[in-house]
DNA sequence: ATCCAGTGTAATTGTTGCAGTTACATTGAT
DNA sequence: ATCAATGTAACTGCAACAATTACACTGGAT
């Protein structure tokens, strides 16, 4: 375990809103999202904020049609602007004491690492960003082994 | 923070050997290793210790030249050696509580990501495969602003 | 055969970050 | 005014990492 569940979880978020809402202009909310996530709402919305700051997703407060939606097409979401809203760390640490100075690998690695870690960490991001959640979703649904007859129905029930 | 400063840590301990035992051949001991990283001996040897399993470096127990050197030419250890030696998870979590399966993404979203997981997986580590300790070492004592002639005064001067 | 400088490893502790929960104030279509 | 939703703070539980202590084991040097 490395990169945060909470990325996955995010993935899972905008997959979800695309299947839900389908071409339809309403929002939906964390609450039938965490049904599906299978955690709690608040959960949820603490990572719709970060969404919502990347400008990924729109808000609608209070009202009774309050909730959710992709603020853009499924096709033009890749992976990599949900790591840029959601993942705030660097890849990779480096030391957590700070390594002895009167040496010359102590002194002069971490400068040098940080460069490597750097394309590293650029190079990641670049297979991320050739992945859309139009991709993701595609690609769910043929795991699910789902008929699309099915879904449809289930959809409209599932609507409240 | 993602990938655990252990990994740091291991590139940090191979470089530090390849400087001090330059071309000889005899071995050096996790205290001084430590002194480098300034951190406890205990922990390098839990490092070594995987490192030796992927048999990246030697170990001589017991003696007065007891201690550890590489087992290969700096030039033929990657980034990429290092880290499958020292990390054992992998680079992204799934959810941590199982998605609803009665839903097409909650049920299918888990093989499908597993899948793009996989592939940026694999675009890290092709990056991580083009360095190598040779490279590490260069640029470390490039950055640390030493003149060679310190350095090896110095080295010898903490030889013990 | 003994010494002892080193490794190997288990047990424990402190710290940190994530996820999950509860609680409550706030929002704004209807 | 209602009330279905969001926003957020506070707290808990848990897991992983790093750091420390302690002690058994190894094997070359004498």
């Amino acid at each position: 375990m490395a990169i945060v569940s909470r990325y996955t979880v995010a993935l899972h978020i905008l997959t979800w809103i695309a299947l839900a809402t389908g071409g339809k202009d309403e929002f939906v909310s964390s609450d039938r999202i965490a049904n599906s996530v299978n955690t709690s709402p608040v959960f949820i919305r603490r990572i719709l904020g970060k969404l919502n700051k990347g400008r990924l997703v729109k808000v609608q407060h209070g009202g009774t049609g309050a909730g959710w939606k992709l603020a853009r097409q499924p096709k033009d979401i890749t992976f990599l602007d949900v790591y840029e809203a959601v993942v705030d760390t660097p890849l990779f640490e480096l030391h957590h004491s700070t390594p002895n100075d009167n040496c010359a690998i102590g002194k002069g690695i971490q400068p040098a690492l940080s460069a490597f870690y750097s394309d590293t960490e650029k190079a990641m991001k670049q297979q991320l960003a050739k992945t859309t959640i139009a991709d993701l979703l595609q690609e769910s649904v043929t795991q699910s082994g789902w008929e699309l007859q099915d879904l449809m129905t289930r959809l409209a029930g599932n609507k409240k």
